[in-house]
DNA sequence: GTCAGTGCAAAGCTTTTGCAGCGCG
DNA sequence: CGCGCTGCAAAAGCTTTGCACTGAC
């Protein structure tokens, strides 16, 4: 997969580098790894994709480097309501959301600008400062779609 | 608080216990008690506001409860992204989201026609079969917003 | 009298925290 | 060569499960 701008990899690292001005190997593992993903993974996902690769990092470290992330609003934290905490970049470029399967759990994301736009209205106007927003959709998807 | 038509409180008593004939203690504290509620609370909330009017229920029945609830589509569960789940009961007239401040952690509901409108929109033509959807607003709220 | 429903306690999971040691700057 | 970053292990919550007992039908 190409890099053609200041890919979010290198805006990660420079960032978090900035903040103390160290780095360290699970901190360059995470963002790295975080980096190939499109859509969101779970802790313990990105956690055995950094092992799958070959490097030693520690769970807890995988959260720490998550929470600084989060907390620079560099990655985007989800909740489906499974108990788990999913982590994705947050690209200024690209924003999705995401359509979870009742059934078999695939997650598959996708965009709409009618969607954002409403959302934006409903910001507006209400005595809020919105920062952020998630929209969820649970069904069944293709595939599950018939067998039920 | 005045319930005038066949209140979301009987629905689910009565379609819970056509499920298996029987009912019991902890099942009506806990419908009796989400019943009375307008917005989203979590377990722990729940079970201490039973406990406080008198009640000896047990988380375990509560949890078991609340799963029940949500199988059937009596409760709506929500996702903050806090590591708990909140519950509301599912009422067909009423639906509404949610903004949560960053700053205080205060939740408040909303209504907005024109994203429930949009949200139709993206749900269609995409293939899947939307079963149900959240949207989740974060900020800071009016409040928490001159004090930063 | 039967068996679903219940409460208590223990287990399970994800996530957080403590702490000693490594290694970047 | 100091101090932040890391990994391991233990702790902390929320949620689920096991089990014997209660009480509704």
């Amino acid at each position: 997969m190409p890099d053609r701008e200041p890919s979010w990899t290198e805006q990660a690292l420079e960032r978090l580098r900035t903040a103390t001005g160290r780095s360290g190997t699970a901190r360059r593992e995470v963002v790295e790894f975080l980096g190939r993903q499109d859509c969101c993974l779970s802790a313990l996902e990105i956690h055995d994709g950094i092992r799958a690769g070959g490097a030693r990092v520690g769970i807890a470290s995988v959260y720490r480097v998550l929470e600084g992330l989060d907390r620079s609003g560099l990655v985007q934290r989800i909740d489906f309501g499974d108990g788990l905490s999913r982590f994705e970049p947050a690209r200024g470029s690209e924003h999705h959301h995401h359509f979870v399967c009742d059934d078999c759990g695939k997650v598959e994301p996708f965009e709409d600008a009618a969607l954002e736009a409403a959302i934006g209205g409903a910001a507006g106007g209400r005595g809020y400062d919105v920062a952020g927003h998630d929209v969820l959709l649970r069904g069944a998807c293709g595939d599950c779609r018939g067998s039920r």
